[in-house]
DNA sequence: AACAACATTAGAGTATAGTCTATACTTGCA
DNA sequence: TGCAAGTATAGACTATACTCTAATGTTGTT
C-alpha cells in the first residue's frame, strides 16, 4: 500500500509517518519494476510497527526507546541475548512506572478524602 | 530559604526552579523589611510542590496538568466541586495509564516467550 | 577593600516530537 | 487532455520543557 492508505489504516498522519521513517522506526520499499515514479510501498509489518509506536508512545516511551524495541522485535541481526536485554529493561521500566502511578493514585486519593472532610 | 538552598533540598536546579516559577507552578515571596536586595524567599510549601512536580512529571504529567493539580491542591479560591473535578480527572487518567502499561507488559512478555522459543 | 559565591532578569540555545509549506513530479478519472 | 488528488524532498516552524549565558547587583568572609 502507499503512504496515504497506510495513514488511513493507522490513523497516523502522512507527515508523522514520514517523520518516523526519517527517524528509522519504519521503512517502505520501492518497486523496482515501476520506473515512472519513486513511490514507497508499505506492508502489514509497517502497520504493526506503527501500532506499536502509538501504544508505546502513549505509555511514555520516547522515539529512541521505541526504536530499540522495534529493533529487538524485528531485527534478525540482533542476538537473542541482546533482544532479551532490551526487552527486560523495558519490562522493568514498565513495572517502575506502574509502581509510581499507583503511589500517585494513593496520594491523590488521600488528598481527595482530605478535601472532602476538610471543606464540607 | 533562598533559591540555592531550595535547589539543594529538592535536587532541582536553580534554573529549573526559576522556570517553574515563571510557569506559575511555585512562587517565592520577597521580604518587605529588606530593602537592600530583591531576593525571593521560599517556604516548605514550595518544597512540597516541587516534590509533587517531580513525582507527577515522572509519571508523564505535563506542566499544565501539574499546574491544575497544584491549583486544586493549594488554591483556596477553588470550590470543592472544581477541586474534585480536577482530581477525579487525574485519577481517571492514572488508571488509564496503568491499564495501558499492563497491556504493554503483557504484550512484551508474550514477545519474550516467543523469542525464547523461536530462536533457541 | 577585595573577592568568591549567590541573586535577578532577559534572552538565547537545546532536545524531542512533531507539523506544515513549498516545489515539483505522477496518477487516475471526467 | 485537463486537473484534482496523491507522492517525494527539503526545509521552515511550533510546542514543550528545560538549560545556559550575559549582565548586573548583593552578601559574607578574609
Amino acid at each position: 500500500m502507499l503512504i496515504n492508505e497506510l495513514a488511513k489504516k493507522t490513523g497516523i498522519s502522512v507527515h508523522t509517518i514520514r517523520f518516523y521513517e526519517k527517524s528509522g522506526l519504519v521503512s517502505g520499499h520501492r518497486d523496482p519494476k515501476v520506473k515512472s515514479n519513486n513511490y514507497f510501498h508499505y506492508d502489514d509489518v509497517v502497520v504493526e510497527k506503527l501500532e506499536l509506536i502509538r501504544d508505546a508512545k502513549s505509555i511514555g516511551f520516547t522515539i529512541s526507546e521505541i526504536a530499540q524495541l522495534i529493533e529487538a522485535w524485528y531485527d534478525d541481526q540482533l542476538s537473542l541475548g541482546e533482544k532479551l536485554k532490551v526487552l527486560d529493561a523495558k519490562l522493568e521500566s514498565i513495572d517502575e512506572k506502574i509502581t509510581q502511578l499507583k503511589a500517585m493514585r494513593k496520594q491523590l486519593k488521600v488528598f481527595r478524602k482530605d478535601i472532602m472532610n476538610g471543606n464540607c
